[in-house]
DNA sequence: CAGTTTTACTGTGTATACACTTTGCCCTGT
DNA sequence: ACAGGGCAAAGTGTATACACAGTAAAACTG
């Protein structure tokens, strides 16, 4: 606000872009923000403290993102969802990591790289392993691994280009894990699904190993099945509406 | 840049950002910037006549398209794409074409849409219909309808998230179809490669008003393969580097 | 003559000021 | 009381000014 350069620095992020992009991105996605809501620079500058400049193209990323939509008369505002849409982006999402497998497959994966991908399924299942209900440090440490292991296979293919459409793909509608911790105290069979979830993990590296293409996008798709059938049971719960107050869902899988 | 409104209006496009990405995007794919070339906000305000702030705003917008990325020390450069990252853009854009039409037909595609895809479709075979050599008009007009068709198809599953994510991918490395008509006077059989295409639109047709998604989202895949095989064709006659600069490539399909 | 340091310039990042558009509210007239 | 028009306020789009960083070139020193 003042010309002074501020060196307070709660987060010492380099850019005033760049902070704007994660906090309008960090109140988006938890709510803070409803969802038709306009944002109003000014106001988002004020809250901020950070200038209308920087704010401005924060905007603009996150319209391009797809979490804002341009309003006919100037400015964004926060886009709201269908559940329809989130099934699309579910799909989106399989369809090109599916892609990102098959090419990665069909070009050879680096030996390392395979070593980093059967570590990350190990790592899994030792979080994993033992019957107690699922706590939520050791649910953060799946959600951990697991965005790990999709990390690892949108890069696999070495494709910039693919690994960043990956990536868009992955950002879309898929909110703050919250929701679906809180979730996961309605959903009995955690454990059980989560580690179907890592089976296929397995069974996707295998495939990548035995360069079989085919395999290893039919194999990646089937996992997508997992978040939209936990989207479909978290929906059947009458308890949600309640559980998530900002209609943000999310799945990881 | 002074103060007045400028009512000369070359173009009528109501804003300055749009007006500077559109010119700037057309300047980057007709290869007017090399690839690697650094852009410097005042030379394009100055170029274009508009001042820097929107410039800015038309810059990030396609740094998150994708055509260009960020320099280490500020701003942005053109990104060169190799011709891997052009195959992979291909087959990334019919991937998702491909899951737009097995969910087009999954979901039922309204009769209306139907009838414009079939019209479109005809109207392509007219335009291929005869046996003289392709003229530019001719070429310029399938290139036309072939666009309308795969807008229709990215569109028709009537998801705004599936209809985004398939344009950004069509936006990728396809760049202007001057190198590609440059590259018709080269291939003989462009008629036929061009028939063939059609055909295959109509099947894709087909599938979406018999809602068998399987089918049409392999057919769409396959559809792919000819922008990929003129790709390679066109790679493989030596005259192509003469006649294409900018190693900017295109391959409608 | 070569290496290093300093200086100047170019360019981005950021802030702020200004103009124009749009929207909402109020007042007036029928 | 309702409708229409005008006015005011808020907000975006755009321009410009300023500060800091990076880079390249030139000059100075060893």
């Amino acid at each position: 606000m003042a010309s002074a350069p501020i060196p307070e620095a709660a987060e010492a992020t380099s850019s005033q872009t760049v902070r704007a992009l994660l906090r309008l991105r960090e109140m988006i996605l938890a709510g803070e923000l409803a969802p038709g809501e306009r944002l109003s620079e000014p106001v988002m500058a004020e809250a901020t403290g950070i200038s209308r400049t920087p704010i401005r193209t924060a905007l603009v990323r996150l319209q391009e993102e797809g979490l804002l939509e341009p309003i006919q008369s100037g400015g964004f505002r926060v886009r709201a969802f269908s559940l329809d849409e989130i099934r699309d982006a579910i799909q989106i999402r399989a369809t090109l990591e599916g892609l990102s497998a098959r090419l990665a497959a069909e070009r050879g994966v680096a030996p390392a790289l395979l070593e980093a991908l059967a570590d990350c399924v190990d790592q899994i299942d030792e979080v994993l392993a033992g019957d107690e209900a699922l706590s939520e440090a050791r649910f953060a440490a799946y959600v951990d691994g697991n965005a790990r292991f999709h990390e690892l296979i949108a890069g696999a293919c070495g494709s910039e280009v693919v690994r960043r459409q990956v990536e868009r793909a992955m950002a879309l509608p898929f909110a703050s894990p919250n929701g679906f911790l809180r979730v996961q105290a309605v959903a009995p069979d955690a454990l059980h699904t989560l580690r179907l979830a890592n089976a296929q993990h397995r069974a996707v590296v295998e495939a990548l190993a035995g360069r079989e293409g085919a395999r290893a996008e039919a194999l990646m798709r089937e996992h997508a099945r997992i978040p939209q059938r936990n989207l479909e049971t978290t929906l059947a719960h009458p308890a949600i509406r309640e559980l998530i107050p900002g209609a943000s869902l999310i799945v990881p899988g």
